[in-house]
RNA sequence: UGCGGAAUUGUGUAAAGGUAGCACAACAGACUCUGACUCUGUAUGUGAGGGUUCGAAUCCUUCUUCCGCAACCA
């Protein structure tokens, strides 16, 4: 599949509101004059990313992209309750697997956390942040509401028993919750954040990499400048949930001593209908088996949408496209598909399989001949030329293909008509059998020798082309057809559970494909030819059976009619 | 009711006082060895009221609606 990068030149967005600050910001006269553009993706290693985080990777890396600048990957793992290495590796192959590179720029802000201790002790010393011995529910209580301003008692302890306390805290004297370091701002502030927030919190639970060195560890709010700060970060994008929280970013750049200023900016997560993005929803989908697990194709996690045949390609140019704003919006799920068909349809290479066989057989074609077609692989890249296709009397065709009595505007299969076999010949539908219940099992056929390659010599039109896979060569695979997940366009709104789809994912064990297709790569797509694309999936398949999962389907304008 | 944001067709996003554009979706037609793709066309929009101006999505003003915030999560 195509990898191309997309550029700034050939992205169709022409800019957004994070480029007019940026330019604004490193013009002459602005806060960053001459100063290289310097921005970071830092997810929380405590799950699989989706999507949503797509965007964000792509508005990180691909805004410092069109400023020439840097972009970091640093996993903010300041909470050990949840985190773990799993993520850390998956979370660094996804990335890389859509594209984006960090070079040497990857960093913890586990790495931080000496440092961090330090600036907090300074706080302290400074007077602007002092050790408080309010229980959670306590701290709840205190905090006053929209109209009264919050209370704490012990906002005025001397310097020396917080320094005290804090040293004891990291110790590791006291237990989980019994006491907090805060910042000392403003109790009566609109914004609560900014009501002396919590910077750090007792622990005793063993980090991912520090092990038990730290029992103490650092809030976001504290936390975030201070790694933004030590790498040199410029702009510190983020969404939009932050924005109440960039006060007291900018206290903390302001009141600790860091080598940096950068400046945080806020932008609209990414919504998509039909779809549940929370990470903890997600969580739920995969511990109750409502889905295979996290790379379960109908998930929107990056390893699931890569095991349905999203390319990372499409998913660049979704991000690129939906652009950037400050508007909570919500995507249609038909414009990402609608981005993946669009590369798929440009790339991938065209195979015939048949889904839902049935038996057609060309009564008077030879039993025990066997000629091959040079088949195009992809007609819009003739570049990729053909594959030999082999043919005979007997051949599966698409159950769909035929009807015995046709419907109104139907021109494939019906007794009495002509349609073209893709590539080979034109047939001419000459009756059907059928078993007990009526069931269609074998149609007859009878073939023009004269259209060889498909076209008659006399220049007779036939209405349409089917596919078809020869019964002597064909080989049988699994087809797995996925639907949304759900069955409402906005699961968050109820109870998401509620709404699963029981029709998500359909499987078909008997479909016949191309003997070559079952030595198909890895997460390779291919279109089925009028039955959409399909991306080859060695997770569960064997070469003597593989297993296919629609990536997307074709649009079908005869459905509608 | 406090603080902070945001409102442009069904959806997403442009237009830094000067033709409201693009993409998806929808519909109609053309083309077609994939009823796909492609191409052509159609319909639908500046939340409301007032003001400034030759001219307003854009500036001012009043209102309305929506979103986020009171974790020792991020």
């Amino acid at each position: 599949m195509s990898e191309e990068i997309i550029s700034p030149e050939n992205a169709e967005t022409s800019g957004n509101f994070i480029h007019t600050f940026i330019e604004e910001d490193i013009a002459p006269g602005g806060r960053y004059e001459g100063k290289k553009v310097h921005t970071r993706f830092p997810p929380e290693p405590n799950g699989y990313l989706h999507i949503g985080h797509a965007k964000a990777i792509c508005v990180d890396f691909g805004t410092a992209e069109r400023f020439n600048g840097l972009c970091n990957l640093r996993m903010d793992d300041t909470n050990p309750t949840k985190e773990d290495v799993e993520f850390v590796d998956a979370i660094k192959e996804d990335i890389q697997w859509l594209g984006f590179s960090w070079d040497d720029r990857f960093y913890y802000a586990s790495d931080y956390f000496p440092k961090m201790y330090e600036l907090a002790e300074d706080l302290i010393q400074r007077g602007l942040a002092y050790v408080c011995e309010l229980q959670p529910a306590q701290m709840r209580e205190y905090r006053g509401d929209l109209t009264h301003p919050a209370k704490s008692p012990y906002r005025d302890r001397p310097v020396e028993e917080s320094l005290d306390l804090f040293h004891r805290m990291k110790a590791g004297e006291f237990e989980d919750g019994r006491m907090t370091l805060r910042a000392k701002i403003d109790l009566a502030s609109g914004n609560f954040n900014m009501r002396d927030p919590v910077i750090y919190r007792i622990n005793h639970i063993p980090h991912h990499r520090t092990g038990n060195t730290w029992c103490i560890y650092p809030m976001y709010d504290f936390a975030q400048p201070i790694e933004d700060a030590i790498e040199g970060i410029t702009h510190s994008l983020c969404t939009l949930e932050f924005e109440a929280h960039r006060p007291l970013y900018d206290w903390v750049i302001e009141h600790v001593n860091l080598p940096a200023k950068p400046r945080q900016i806020e932008f609209a997560r990414l919504g998509i209908n039909n779809t549940v993005m929370s990470k903890r929803k997600l969580r739920t989908l995969v511990e109750n088996n409502y889905v295979s697990g996290w790379d379960d194709p109908r998930m929107p996690t990056l390893c699931g949408l890569r095991r349905r045949g999203y390319t990372p390609a499409s998913i660049r140019n979704f991000c690129e496209r939906i652009g950037v704003a400050k508007v909570n919006s919500t995507v249609d799920y038909a414009f990402l598909e609608h981005c993946l068909r669009e590369d798929l349809n440009a790339n991938a290479r065209r195979a015939m399989a048949v889904l839902d066989p049935v038996k057609l057989v060309l009564t008077n074609y030879p039993e025990d001949k066997t000629e091959t077609f040079d088949v195009e692989n992809n007609p819009e890249k003739p570049e990729v030329g053909t594959r030999p296709v082999s043919f005979s009397r007997e051949l599966w065709i698409e159950r769909e293909d035929f009807m015995e009595v046709p419907a109104k505007k139907y021109f494939r299969l019906f007794p009495g008509n002509e349609v073209r076999l893709k590539t080979a010949y034109i047939v001419k539908c000459t009756g059907c059998e059928k078993d007990e219940n009526g069931n269609v099992t074998t149609v007859y056929a009878e073939y023009d020798p004269q259209s060889r390659g498909g076209n008659a010599p006399d220049g007779r039109k036939v209405k349409s082309t089917i596919h078809w896979v020869d019964a002597k060569t064909a080989v049988n695979a699994e087809v797995r057809l996925y639907d949304s997940l759900f069955t409402v366009p906005d699961p968050e709104a109820g109870d998401y559970i509620d709404e699963l789809n029981p029709d998500s994912l359909k499987v078909l064990k008997n479909s016949k494909v191309e003997p070559w297709l079952a030595e198909a790569g890895k997460n390779e797509s291919f279109q089925f030819l009028r039955q959409g694309y399909f991306c080859a999936d060695n997770r569960d398949s064997s070469p003597e059976h593989p297993v296919f999962n629609r990536s997307v389907s074709l649009k079908d304008s005869f459905k509608k009619k």
